[in-house]
DNA sequence: CCGCAGGCCCCAC
DNA sequence: GTGGGGCCTGCG
């Protein structure tokens, strides 16, 4: 595909940084492996990313800036996991998924990766996520391969061609959302207090307590948000309640007292427990 | 006794 | 998953 060894790359030195975890623990869509290189689609660009040594990131297309930026790779690791270690379930999470971050995308993108997710799983998020993108956004050559660039506010604007993208009863939501919501709209929500930035965007048709939890973890720097989804509630139920049925907004709150101001990350720790039982 | 807020279940989307 | 309806409960 390239003459370039991947010895003319820049490298990144990272630690506390598990490339895989960070890409495959369903936070993030737009991710594609082709051979030993991760390819994701971030904002307008496609970056190239691959990590040949636990703390060596090898990487095209973004700068050593924006790399630190959307890993978070700046945020203070070691006391995250201080709080969020409560007891030995989180501690063997913990080990076994270290390196684990919760990386800083696009709002937008978030929103209504996460509109699509619902009562959905992953293999149909990402199909609407490309169909999208290829209905609306702009293409790219890169690598010899076309991409797309995920469609802005106020682009997702033909009814039936997001329809067409298989997105089913979630098209009319996807609709209103991008006739109503723009960039400001979603950066001045990080400037709200979690209780009020949650409550305007469940205001969002098809956003409840789970989705706006999402959108506010993994794109607006809430690590408070807990998201209730089916695999936590499994888990929760099963660690931390015998197995007893519990309700989503009992979970949520148990959650948030029990870990705290990084509790998002505690739930993305049990998420990887979750799914590794499937 | 009656009315409404809050919690929960159900089901179409 | 969400949202809206139906239904039950509890307090005023």
């Amino acid at each position: 595909m390239s003459f370039y060894s991947s010895k003319t790359l820049p490298k990144l030195l990272v630690k506390d940084f598990n490339l895989c975890h960070t890409l495959l623990c369903g936070q993030l869509f737009r991710v594609k492996k082709i051979d030993a290189w991760f390819y994701v689609i971030v904002k307008n660009r496609i970056l190239k990313v691959r990590q040949s040594s636990p703390e060596t990131l090898e990487y095209h297309g973004a700068d050593k800036r924006f790399l630190i930026d959307f890993f978070a790779l700046d945020e203070p690791y070691d006391d995250i996991i201080a709080h969020i270690d409560k007891d030995s379930h989180m501690t063997r999470a913990i080990k076994k998924f270290h390196g684990l971050r919760i990386v800083r995308q696009d709002p937008w993108e978030c929103l209504i990766s996460f509109i699509c997710s619902a009562a959905a799983n992953i293999p149909k998020i990402q199909l609407n996520l490309e169909n999208l993108s290829e209905y609306f956004g702009e293409k790219v050559k890169l690598h010899g391969l076309e991409w797309h660039i995920f469609p802005g506010p106020g682009q997702l604007n033909n009814y039936k061609r997001i329809v067409m993208a298989k997105t089913g009863f979630r098209a009319k939501h996807i609709k209103a959302v991008n006739d109503t919501v723009d960039h400001s709209f979603l950066s001045f929500l990080n400037k709200l207090p979690y209780p009020e930035a949650k409550k305007a965007l469940t205001q969002l048709p098809g956003v409840g307590s789970k989705i706006a939890d999402c959108v506010l973890l993994f794109s607006l720097g809430f690590s408070e948000a807990f998201p209730i989804d089916t695999w936590i509630k499994k888990i929760l139920q099963e660690l931390y309640f015998k197995n007893k049925t519990i309700s989503n907004g009992e979970l949520h709150a148990f959650g948030r007292n029990y870990f705290g101001k990084y509790a998002g990350y505690a739930q993305q720790f049990l998420y990887m427990l979750a799914r590794e039982k499937k």
